[in-house]
DNA sequence: TTCTTTTTGCTACTCAATTGCATCTAGCTC
DNA sequence: GAGCTAGATGCAATTGAGTAGCAAAAAGAA
């Protein structure tokens, strides 16, 4: 069975083209790396996918990842460990259960499984702010983060 | 004018002799520190607050946070610029804001500023999960941030 | 093909946080 | 009050994610 990584390379250099910018093997193999992961991946995991194919630096993944950001194709999310990990944003109409109004609000929700330590998004659960802030605060983004137990480690 | 540092040293020893752990110098400077803020602040934050008074060393502060998230009294935030910050966690019957059930249940909520950088603790705002999370997926803990911008900055 | 701009890879660096270990001390026991 | 011991502290060295600078490489336009 191919591998989820190598299937997706046509489809990150098809969303890489339709940004206009240019497009690198180093910015393919990233985004197909996230392309092919359902949770939130680290420098580090993304490093590792690619190696088992490509011979890759690590300041460019971090690069590369930054930019995929600043372009608006994926978001950083803060982990726990001090580690900065990745996922895609929604695309509207690629992934059905996203609430792409919901992310043009910056507004997120993720899950972190104490265990397995996986990172997930969870794009049909919206943050909610219940009760209201100190006189004179503004509001632009939104964070929810659940920690608890994933349905493999439950 | 008492700086707050000072005036909070005797309810910080009080606090402590009430865990039944060990009342050191350290302990008593860090949480003194902590009292005398209304916003989560970092080791160096601490650390530097104390070095008014006494010398201290910057890990014995790292160990003194640790503790105190360990035995309840404070908790941590993860920042944005992946700094450890650390605030007190409600006492019942010291803080009448805040709801000390929401931290029972582990829900926290935190305001972060994106110009000056502070982070607030959200007292009587509580977290609330709008959605359902995938099946088998189960909450301990969850946490809303909030960042956009205080009252000074605004 | 040539040219220009951007990106990549490498090395060296920053800096928060951690680890190991010898020394010290809070609080108990006598 | 003196001695004892588990636990806390201070110091030095280390870890590890992320960043900066710069020369070489390559994408895409002419």
């Amino acid at each position: 069975m191919k591998p989820a990584y190598l299937a997706k390379i046509p489809q990150a250099q098809a969303t890489l083209r339709a940004t206009g910018e240019r497009v690198t093997d180093p910015r393919v193999a990233v985004l197909s790396t996230l392309l092919s992961c359902d949770h939130a991946v680290s420098q580090l995991d993304v490093a590792a996918t690619i190696e088992k194919y490509h011979t890759i630096d690590r300041v460019t993944v971090y690069r590369v990842l930054d930019w995929l950001v600043g372009v608006g194709i994926a978001h950083r999310i803060a982990g726990d460990d001090r580690v900065w990990r990745f996922m895609l944003n929604a695309q509207p109409g690629t992934h059905s259960l996203r609430k792409t109004a919901s992310h043009q609000l910056h507004e997120h929700a993720h899950f972190t499984c104490n265990t397995c330590g996986q990172t997930f998004c969870l794009d049909n659960v919206q943050p909610k702010v219940n009760g209201k802030l100190p006189t004179g605060f503004r509001t632009t983004e939104v964070d929810l983060k659940i920690r608890g137990l994933c349905a493999e480690c439950k």
